[in-house]
RNA sequence: GGGCCGUUAGCUCAGUCGGUAGAGCAGCUGACUCUUAAUCAGCGGGUCGGAGGUUCAAGUCCUCCACGGCUCACCA
C-alpha cells in the first residue's frame, strides 16, 4: 500500500522504470553480469592529463570504463556525461550516430545515477577537457530512485544517516572522512606492528562485563542457557594475554555501552587498546605523543591541525597536569579545598557540578574534570595523578598509594586516551573488585545488580604472574573526529545508531506504521 | 529523561498580519553536433511530519504525539 505522499516519488521512479524497459526492448540486458574494465578515470587522467589535443587524436587506443553517471548534458545528437568511478571522474562525449548495438537507446534513456560501462578513445573537447569519446555504452544497473540535487547535495542530517549510500554518493566530503578513517586505522596498525605489538581479537560476548564501568547490553545464549554481555572493554582479556607471554598486544574493535547518545557517544564505538609488558604509563605517554603526531603528519601532512576553528599542535611534548592542578587552573578552586571530601563537594557544587551526597573525594575530582576542565583542554594535555578509588585496575604510585600511575589525554576538549601502569598484584586486585561491588548504589538505574560476582578467573590469571605492564585505550572515533575536524561522532561512523523511523523499511523491506493495523 | 529549535515537491529552500501553496534543481514534451550549474520554449508535480483544537478561514495560532538537531543530565 503506497502512501499518498510518495506519489511524486513514484512517478519519478516510474519514469526510470520506463527507461529501463526501453533499453530492454532495444535488446540491451537490464542487469548484465559482466563488463570487462580495462582502465579507470584516474589512470586516463594520469596518462593523458597533459597531452595536447592533436596528440590525443593519434592515440587510437580503446578504453573500457565503468561507473556512475552523475551529470548529463544532452545536445540533440550529441551528449556529455560525467562518469564517476572509485578513482574520480571523467567526461564522456557521445555522438549518437557513432554508438553500437543498443547504445543509442541506452543513451536516450539514461538517468542520473545509472551505472554504465563505456568504451571509447580519448579526445580533448573544444574547451580543452580531457574526455572519452564513447563508441559503446552499456547499462550495467539502473538507478531507479532520483538522486538529490546536484549542487546542494543531500543536506538533511537525518536522511544522510538513514540513507548513507546516497550521502556517500553525492557528498564528496563524506567519502573523504571514511577514506581518512581507514588510513588512520591502517597507520596505527603499522605503527604498533612495527614496534612488536601483536594484533589479537578477544571476546565481544562476555559472561562478566569487565574492564570499565558502564552499563552493558545483555543477550542470551540458547545452547549454553546463559546470559552474556556485549563487552564494554577488552581490557581484562588483553591482560590475560600478557600473562600468557604475549608481551605486546593490541586490539582495534568495537565496544558496546548501553548509555546515552550524544555528539561524542555512540552505543557501539571503536576502541584501540594496547598493552606493553615492562613499560610504565610514562612510556605510554611518550608513545602516544609519537603515534598521534606521526599519524597526523602521515594523514594530513602536518602535526598542526585545526579542530572546530581552533589550531592544535600535536607535536611532542604535550602538556602535563596533575588532576588537582588541572582543576585549580581551570576552575579557580583552591588546592586546599580539594584536600578533603567535604570542602571539595561544596566547592564543586558551588560551580554547578552535579554530585551525589555520598560521592567519594576521588569521584568528585573526576566529575569536576569532566564537567569543568575538559572543555578547556584544547591543546594536547596529559592529566595525571588520578585518585586510586576511581581507577580499580591501575597500579598505585609507590610514593603515594592514594594516587595511581594513570593518565588521560585530552585534545580539542575531547577525551582521546586513557592509560595506566597496570595493577598486577592479584590480592590487591581482588580487594578493589570487591570494594567496587560493595559500593554500588542499588537505586542507580544504570547499575546492573544482577551482576553479583567478581571476575575470579581474571584474578586467578593474575596469580600466574603478570609482568609489570602498562596499557592504554584510545577512542578511534574521537581520534577520527579530531583529524577530520568533525563536530559529531555520527559523522565518522558509517551507520550511527538512530531510532527506527515508522513507515520506512529499516530492518527489511516494506516496514509500515504499527498504527495501520488498528481499528 | 529535561530545555531549546526544526520537519513545506524527489533534493535545496522561501512562504509577510491567519485569507486560493512558491522558486531553483531534478522530471516530462520539443529544439539543438563541444557542453560542463549547458541553453531556449512549454508542461506536470504537495496529506505543508501525524492527530486533535481555536477560527467564517490554519503551512501560519494552541495541545498532544513521532522523528531529528543542539544542549543538559548520564557516561571512572
Amino acid at each position: 500500500m503506497p502512501m499518498a505522499s510518495a506519489d511524486e516519488s513514484n512517478r519519478l521512479i516510474q519514469n526510470r522504470r520506463t527507461n529501463l524497459e526501453a533499453v530492454r526492448a532495444a535488446g540491451g540486458a537490464a542487469y548484465p553480469n559482466r563488463f570487462v574494465v580495462t582502465s579507470t578515470t584516474a589512470a586516463i587522467r594520469e596518462r593523458f592529463g597533459d597531452t595536447p589535443a592533436e596528440d590525443l587524436a593519434k592515440v587510437g587506443e580503446q578504453f573500457r570504463l565503468a561507473g556512475r553517471i552523475m551529470a548529463l548534458r544532452a545536445h540533440g545528437k550529441t551528449a556529455f556525461a560525467d562518469l564517476h568511478d572509485r578513482t574520480g571522474r571523467i567526461q564522456l562525449f557521445v555522438r549518437k550516430d557513432q554508438l553500437e548495438g543498443a547504445g543509442t537507446e541506452t543513451l536516450s534513456h539514461l538517468d542520473l545515477g545509472d551505472l554504465v560501462g563505456a568504451e571509447g578513445g580519448v579526445l580533448r573537447t573544444r574547451t580543452g577537457e580531457l574526455s572519452v569519446e564513447v563508441t559503446n555504452i552499456v547499462l550495467l544497473a539502473k538507478s531507479l530512485r532520483p538522486l538529490p540535487e546536484k549542487w546542494h547535495g543531500l543536506k538533511d542530517v537525518e536522511t544522510r544517516f538513514r540513507e548513507r549510500a546516497v550521502d556517500l554518493l553525492v557528498n564528496p566530503g563524506v567519502r573523504e572522512i571514511f577514506v581518512k578513517r581507514a588510513r588512520i586505522i591502517q597507520f596505527i596498525r603499522e605503527f604498533l606492528s612495527s614496534r612488536g605489538f601483536l594484533e589479537v581479537e578477544t571476546p565481544m560476548m562476555q559472561a562478566l562485563p569487565g574492564g570499565a564501568t558502564a552499563r552493558p547490553f545483555r543477550t542470551h545464549h540458547n545452547a549454553l542457557g546463559m546470559d552474556l554481555y556485549l563487552r564494554i572493554a577488552p581490557e581484562l582479556y588483553l591482560k590475560r594475554l600478557v600473562v600468557g607471554g604475549l608481551d605486546r598486544v593490541f586490539e582495534i574493535n568495537r565496544n558496546f555501552r548501553n548509555e546515552g547518545l550524544s555528539t561524542r557517544h555512540n552505543p557501539e564505538f571503536t576502541m584501540l587498546e594496547f598493552y606493553q609488558a615492562y613499560a610504565t604509563h610514562e612510556d605510554l605517554m611518550a608513545l602516544t605523543e609519537e603515534m598521534l603526531s606521526e599519524c597526523a603528519r602521515e594523514i594530513l601532512g602536518s602535526a598542526q591541525i585545526e579542530y572546530q576553528g581552533q589550531p592544535i599542535d600535536l607535536s611532542p611534548p604535550w602538556g602535563r597536569l596533575s588532576l588537582r592542578d588541572a582543576i585549580t587552573r581551570h576552575t579557580g578552586i583552591a588546592g586546599d579545598a580539594l584536600a578533603d571530601r567535604g570542602s571539595a563537594l561544596e566547592a564543586a557544587r558551588a560551580l554547578g557540578v552535579k554530585l551525589k551526597d555520598d560521592d567519594s573525594l576521588g569521584r568528585i575530582l573526576a566529575k569536576v574534570v569532566d564537567a569543568l576542565v575538559e572543555p578547556h583542554l584544547v591543546q594536547p594535555t596529559f592529566v595525571v595523578d588520578y585518585p586510586t578509588e576511581v581507577s580499580p585496575l591501575s597500579r598505585p604510585r609507590d610514593d603515594d598509594p592514594s594516587l595511581v600511575e594513570r593518565f588521560e589525554a585530552f585534545i580539542g576538549a575531547l577525551e582521546v586516551a586513557n592509560g595506566f601502569s597496570e595493577l598486577n598484584d592479584p590480592d590487591e586486585q581482588r580487594r578493589r573488585f570487591l570494594s567496587q561491588l560493595d559500593n554500588r548504589d542499588p537505586d542507580d538505574p544504570d547499575v546492573d545488580m544482577d551482576i553479583r560476582e567478581i571476575d575470579e578467573d581474571y584474578i586467578r590469571t593474575l596469580e600466574v604472574g603478570m609482568p609489570p605492564t602498562a596499557g592504554e585505550g584510545i577512542g578511534i572515533d574521537r581520534l577520527v573526529m579530531l583529524l577530520t575536524n568533525s563536530h559529531s561522532i555520527r559523522e565518522v561512523i558509517l551507520f550511527p545508531q538512530l531510532r527506527p523511523e515508522h513507515g520506512r523499511g529499516v530492518a527489511g523491506e516494506g516496514g509500515e506504521p504499527p498504527s495501520s493495523e488498528s481499528a
